[in-house]
DNA sequence: GGCATGTCATACTACGCAGTATTATGTGTC
DNA sequence: GACACATAATACTGCGTAGTATGACATGCC
């Protein structure tokens, strides 16, 4: 590029390059993965040069937590709220789930980052201190999959789901609405109002199911009482 | 370690190396993705070195697609034969599902490297010649995809199964399906019934859904019927 | 019992990239 | 207008690792 740099303050400045080297990191370690991923990209995408990067973090692991730590804090934000609305479980669980799809539909990339991190948590080739940031991180991503938890319990004692194993069925249910991200891509200029659509239509299939109801075979009027 | 090599056959001989490498290099890949796995992870774990692989492969890459390949040939042998067996759409969809779950679970590693060539698909800093390679396995993955799809669109069509888009509620289940492999790890010696049975409930939540039966109350029945 | 061929180990090279050391530029302050 | 401090670029080092070249051993064949 040879941006001749120095001369224009149209490029970078203040505390806010940090996090724009989180946002770029964040896209670097969706599309390469960690260990891909460089630092020279990150840095090229920022428009800058390694020396902005290590100015502000440690090491490129550091980033990586910057990044897990943000996209946490983004979604329990999102998501927390809904668990103690009003409503009964099953509807609270599937505001929570439309939450967080929406979450992940508008950023992606810290989702995937997340998601990364959850994975790595048993990888050796870590160092301690490492390991010690990761599981901490882990440790918020275990209580949101408890509050999950939690609200499906109260579900099943109001009845409005099905008695099962709990620990099982929040876990799958998590599970799934992460797993979206395999598929999951961003459309340019896409309308609000249909990735809301999109994502009320798969918490809707996994809430729901896919079974027509045993008995009753009336309109699939599905959960439409619980879309906002 | 230091085998003085060369005097025992019991180390390694014969083209069943050419397994052996196969089967480290798909646990190497799950457990440090595959730019963090290293080819002498790989021959220490098959009791060898770099010349070994380097005789059977051409080169890291190709062992990955040749786990790949190997992951994919496994789980359509287990799958495919359900969705053509008898039942109604919902249970061959159920089958099939259960079928693809056990493959995952005992076949964890290589279902992890599916996975991630999946991923990889478009992740630039590929040879052309190598993203050719994924792209025709990939093409094995959606023709797979595929028959979920026709089984889902054969169950509304026979009233099985509730009538939602058909290429969403495929992708939705099959990407749910592949979830599992974020928490599922292997227990040593673990009966092959508990197994079963763990992913039976999994299908029994996928396909079921959560919902409380909106209507009928009676026992959970859910899908018994559909577990052989 | 030499010779070819298949099967692997050993030793070496090349290179990408994380991390570091040093230097350059702006910005306020007295 | 010299000094300190913050913010960054540039240049360099070292390590890990994919890939290669070559050698060692076994086995069958004539």
């Amino acid at each position: 590029m040879s941006i001749s740099a120095h001369d224009t303050g149209a490029v970078g400045r203040t505390p806010e390059a940090r996090h724009r080297i989180l946002d770029a990191g964040a896209e670097a370690f969706m599309r390469r993965g960690f260990s891909s991923a460089t630092l020279d990209d990150i840095a090229d995408q920022v428009g800058a040069t390694k020396g902005l990067i290590y100015y502000h973090f440690r090491s490129k692991f550091d980033v990586f937590l910057a990044v897990y730590e943000e996209g946490m804090r983004r979604v329990r934000e999102r998501v927390e709220p809904h668990a103690a609305s009003g409503g009964s479980g099953r509807e609270r669980l599937a505001a929570m789930s439309r939450a967080h799809l929406l979450n992940l539909m508008t950023d992606l990339a810290y989702h995937h980052v997340v998601h990364q991190g959850v994975r790595a948590q048993d990888s050796s080739e870590l160092k301690i201190r490492q390991r010690d940031a990761l599981s901490a991180l882990n440790g918020l991503r275990r209580d949101y999959e408890h509050m999950f938890r939690r609200v499906v319990a109260e579900g099943m004692a109001d009845g409005s789901l099905r008695q099962v194993d709990v620990s099982l069925a929040a876990r799958t249910l998590l599970s799934s609405l992460n797993a979206v991200d395999m598929w999951y891509r961003k459309i340019e200029d896409q309308p609000a109002e249909e990735v809301e659509e999109l994502a009320g239509h798969i918490v809707d299939l996994l809430v729901g199911g896919l079974s027509a109801a045993p008995g009753t075979r009336g309109a699939p009027r599905s959960d439409a009482s619980d879309r906002r």
